[in-house]
RNA sequence: GGCGUGGUACCCAAGUAGCAAGGGAGCGGUCUGCAAAACCGUUAUGCGUGGGUGCAAAUCCCACCCACGCCUCCA
């Protein structure tokens, strides 16, 4: 399969470094509050990746951190830190605010049909993990230590700092819209361990003892250590958003590398952002949308899982409800496709199609992740009359929604009948026999009313859950 | 100011040189007591604008216009 490195701006071949297996490791969440649509888009494109790998036989070893300290509004110490913010705003303590929106986050990732990591990890938890890193940052000289006692990278130090994300430092910072800290070095220098000593936000509530006096680790580090202890300090695949690339994915090499003194990972993926009409999703522009705005507005998880297909990860998105309606539309007419052929198994299949439309998807699926192509030949299979039964459509679909994970097995036992509403089936069925059109369309609206749409198909009556 | 991405039908969106995917919406039809669903047909001589290269351009080159992102924390 290819994917597209962000190391050198190519799809290139993918080579695993152990024969069947992949360390792949996805930047999780800062938990201080709910996971917007845009969040929630990149973590469906590493599902998708993740899924990928799995259909083409790897074994995959997903790590996900959860990030419960240390991230700062600003990485210059004067920004604050977000779960601290949240502590004061909900009047929780921090393991509550954080155990709250993991829960949350968790729950949003499973409405969205997404394979949960085979390892969580939280960054409360790894702190002595994160200490030893940077001492050996430290003795490998790519640090120094600032007035307000504060642990910082020395960038200049490191070189090809900067590579991943193209940087070039002559040009950069010259709009830079932050005060520089005046205890780094360089501006492009960050912090390894904040110091409480010299800190201007005594108030940080999370705190440990560290070489280096109380204070707590710095937020890239996290990445770096837990990454290194769960799969290596060599991996395959680390994935995030496209704004990880020039500081906070910049800054993790430099310093998982200087720490190690070797290549760290192999692969770098990066999805990009999910746009608004007003541009980038974010709560001072007002556009922040949750998973439970949509849900609110009796729209479907996999609907907007749909939309997400239906764009490629390393392009734009634009998100607009109309868009959301389309999806969720596309998605009735693909179940109740599903459902169709489950009932109508017949029809005959020419030999090799099944191979052909199987040969079709693998193919573009292993074309970095083309999920629009890959929806395009599931509408050609179902539509192709001629070539595949009906048996073997469905048998497809299902092995294909293996990577799609829109859930298209089991869709049927979900709708719960209440006994009202079963009598009311039966009634409009007898005036049905009886020619009474008049009293059976009355109960078809009575059943309307009390959300149930009632449908006459070929193959029977079938009750479906009004939505709208 | 620097760097980068994109502009394809009414909407979303594939396609990076060889006849413009797919979905939604609309319109026409088939089926059905009706409705709905489903299915079939249909909707870009055209790919932001203007030039250029080439047998051939949405695709490569140049210029311009527009939108957005990054250079602050961020998916």
């Amino acid at each position: 399969m290819k994917i597209h490195n962000t190391l050198t701006r190519k799809k290139e071949e993918f080579k695993p470094i152990k024969k069947d297996s992949v360390g792949l490791y996805t930047c999780g969440p800062t938990v201080y509050n709910y996971a917007h649509i845009g969040n929630l888009r990149t973590y469906v494109f590493e599902d998708i990746l993740k899924r990928v790998l799995l259909y083409n036989g790897y074994n995959v070893k997903h790590i996900m951190n959860i990030t419960d300290v240390g991230h700062l509004t600003s990485d210059e110490d004067e920004g604050e830190d977000k779960i601290d913010v949240a502590v004061q705003r909900e009047q929780k303590t921090p393991q509550q605010i954080a155990d709250f929106y993991t829960q949350a986050f968790k729950e949003d990732l499973s409405k969205l049909n997404i394979l949960e990591p085979e390892i969580w990890c939280k960054a409360t938890e790894h702190v002595s993990d994160m200490i030893k890193l940077i001492q050996k940052i430290e003795k490998n000289g790519y640090s120094y230590i600032g007035k307000n006692g504060n642990v910082y990278f020395d960038t200049s130090n490191f070189a090809g700092y900067g590579n991943l994300a193209n940087l070039d430092f002559e040009s950069l910072n010259t709009m830079a819209r932050t005060e520089i800290d005046k205890d780094k070095k360089h501006p492009r220098d960050f912090v390894l361990w904040f110091s409480i000593k010299g800190s201007k936000f005594k108030g940080h509530i999370l705190k440990w003892t560290s070489p280096w006096g109380e204070g707590w680790p710095g937020w890239h580090i996290e990445c770096s250590a837990m990454s290194m202890k769960y799969l290596g300090e060599h991996f395959d695949i680390h994935c995030g958003g496209v704004d990880h690339i020039p500081i906070h994915h910049t800054n993790e090499i430099a310093q998982s590398e200087s720490a190690t003194g070797k290549k760290w990972v192999n692969y770098w993926l990066h999805g990009e952002f999910l746009l608004m009409k007003e541009g980038k999703m974010a709560k001072s522009a007002g556009n922040f949308v949750t998973l439970k705005t949509l849900i609110d507005e009796n729209y479907d998880p996999s609907a907007f899982r749909y939309m997400c297909l239906n764009t490629h990860y390393r392009k734009k998105m634009n998100f607009a409800f109309e868009g959301l309606d389309s999806a969720q539309n596309t998605l009735s007419t693909l179940i109740e496709n599903i459902r169709i052929l489950q009932e109508k198994q017949e029809g005959e299949t020419r030999q090799g199609k099944v191979e052909d439309y199987k040969k079709k998807f693998l193919e573009v699926i292993n074309d970095d992740l083309n999920m629009p192509k890959a929806l395009d030949v599931i509408w050609k299979l179902i539509r192709d009359e001629k070539n595949i039964s009906n048996q073997d459509k469905y048998g497809m679909l299902l092995d294909f929604d293996k990577v799609l994970g829109l859930g298209l097995g089991g869709i049927e036992e979900k709708l719960q009948i209440p006994q009202e509403i079963s009598d009311l089936i039966q009634k409009r069925e007898e005036y049905r026999k009886k020619k009474d059109w008049k009293k059976a369309d009355e109960a078809r609206k009575e059943l309307l009313d009390k959300g149930f749409i009632l449908q006459d198909t070929s193959t029977g009556t079938i009750l479906k859950k009004n939505n709208k």
